[in-house]
DNA sequence: TGACATATGGAATGAAAATTCCATATTGAC
DNA sequence: GTCAATATGGAATTTTCATTCCATATGTCA
């Protein structure tokens, strides 16, 4: 009996086990079909229900349920059940699949390689989750704000600052005016004196918070300049003193995040900064 | 006490829920605010896990995990919980559909939206191409080079000056000496003079060239400085001078090129080669 | 500084849920 | 039709997990 119901091999993600099941399928019993037919039809279901309820919407015992399992090879049916868990979790990257299959053409490929395939990963994933993060309504905000400023304070320390720095330099180049800090040391805070209500500031920051960028963003706030900022949390310093703000995670590979979202982000509000500009000017 | 702990309204979908917590954040305790944060931060997390495991990777007690969750009215974890989870299958099944909004370059979006995600699709076709465009072998000897490098010298001016930034910020954090040039003007060349054959640069130039860094990247190779650069064709000036070269050409939209194929070369290569650095001193 | 209120950690408790087990039913072979 | 093998239902058991409780710590106001 241990060696027909005990099968070596428990499928590693969902495809291998949805294969597994259709392949069998037919010769399975009448109550495993029945639980087979349901888990297909609703895998979000076997996700997050519990043995019970999911037995009592496919009209079989609980322990039917545990036999369908361990028929494929699992444990039990928690074991089954995190494969539908996984599945409902990497459904919005599909870019992870990518990343094996990559992997699988050519494991052999040298160790940095797989970092830059990582590297890769990470941005495309950043990438993915920021069209769905940022509230066009509250884009179109920002966009306003900064178009009907005057002058634009760009706030940025350490890994956010090429983010600003590229930001200065598309300003630049499309004419709008912007003073970029956190360059030099020191005279940030002088600079920063010169901004008044007309103006506006744009802060990026990430976890660990610069605890100057914060505090810089306070002290525009508190001076009646508007501050729009970038971050990575509701609960970052940033967010509190903000007039608007953007919440932007990025996804990282190995523990370095990516900057792939923040800056396509960047890009995306200084051209439609300048765009509206355009528009107005030539009213 | 009754009255203040349970509040007679519980949040009924997750939207209000992040609502409340936003809102009441400020004048939650200590543990409870790390609860708040962890659960916005990470909320597929909250709806798929135990709430022992939760606890720990939030660092706190699962018993203040239903302290939280009583706070905002609800019985207990398990309720609120429930919240999480239902977030998820809502967003799961309305995600293809948006996905195909937004790749359809939809008008009933504002045009400041579709700028953004005119910005999201340039990055990933410069993923995409990336990962071909460099040649393993290569990219492994410019990791030698630099692994082995005394001091590394980082050539980038204007919109390439975001990824010598960042590089110079990972490269700082990771250990590795590493000198940024293009930030200040005038010195630059002076700074540049230190360099000697044990040491290296990495030169980031994209059409149209910066005339200084090609005339600093060549000045380093005449010099006997071995020459690193990523650039975005052959016959880039960069090119010729260069040691080792890579070509890597963004896609664009609106005529503004994306940076992320340039960012996550950067990225694997900063970290690479400080992995290299960390194994040889191992030995 | 002391007394009170509130917050926190951690063990004890109790509930819920998965799994096992066994008696019974069904199927298929001879 | 009988026997054996397999499948099934349902109760009993065990495990897992959320919750409660209490002792201790921390902070606050007088």
């Amino acid at each position: 009996m241990a060696a027909t119901d005990t099968l070596p091999a428990p499928p590693e993600d969902f495809d291998q086990l949805r294969a597994a099941i259709l392949e069998r399928k037919a010769s399975l019993p009448k109550r495993l079909t029945q639980v087979a037919a349901y888990a297909l039809d609703n895998p979000d279901e076997i996700a997050f229900r519990t043995a019970a309820s999911i037995a009592g919407a496919a009209k079989v015992q609980p322990s039917t349920l545990v036999r369908f399992a361990q028929q494929f090879g699992f444990e039990g049916f928690s074991s089954l059940q995190l494969l539908f868990r996984a599945r409902l979790r990497q459904r919005t990257s599909s870019y992870d699949e990518r990343l094996r299959l990559i992997e699988q053409d050519s494991p052999a490929v040298s160790e940095s390689m797989g970092i830059l395939n990582g590297f890769v990963n990470a941005g495309h994933r950043s990438l993915d989750t920021l069209s769905k993060a940022v509230d066009p309504d509250v884009f179109e905000q920002a966009v306003q704000l900064f178009a009907h400023a005057e002058t634009i304070f760009l706030i940025a320390k350490r890994r956010s600052y090429p983010i600003s720095s590229y930001m200065a330099y598309a300003f630049g180049k499309l004419r709008v005016k912007c003073i970029a800090v956190g360059t030099a040391a020191g005279i940030d805070d002088d600079v920063l004196a010169l901004a008044g209500p007309r103006d506006a500031a744009f802060a990026v920051s990430f976890s660990p918070y610069a605890s100057e960028s914060a505090a810089q963003a306070r002290a525009m706030a508190a001076r009646g300049v508007p501050v729009v900022s970038l971050t990575d949390s509701a609960f970052s310093p940033l967010a509190e003193c903000s007039k608007i703000w953007f919440e932007v995670v990025e996804a990282d590979h190995a523990g370095f995040r990516s900057l792939s979202a923040s800056m396509a982000f960047a890009m995306a509000l200084t051209v439609s900064v300048a765009e509206k500009r355009r528009r107005d000017a030539g009213r």
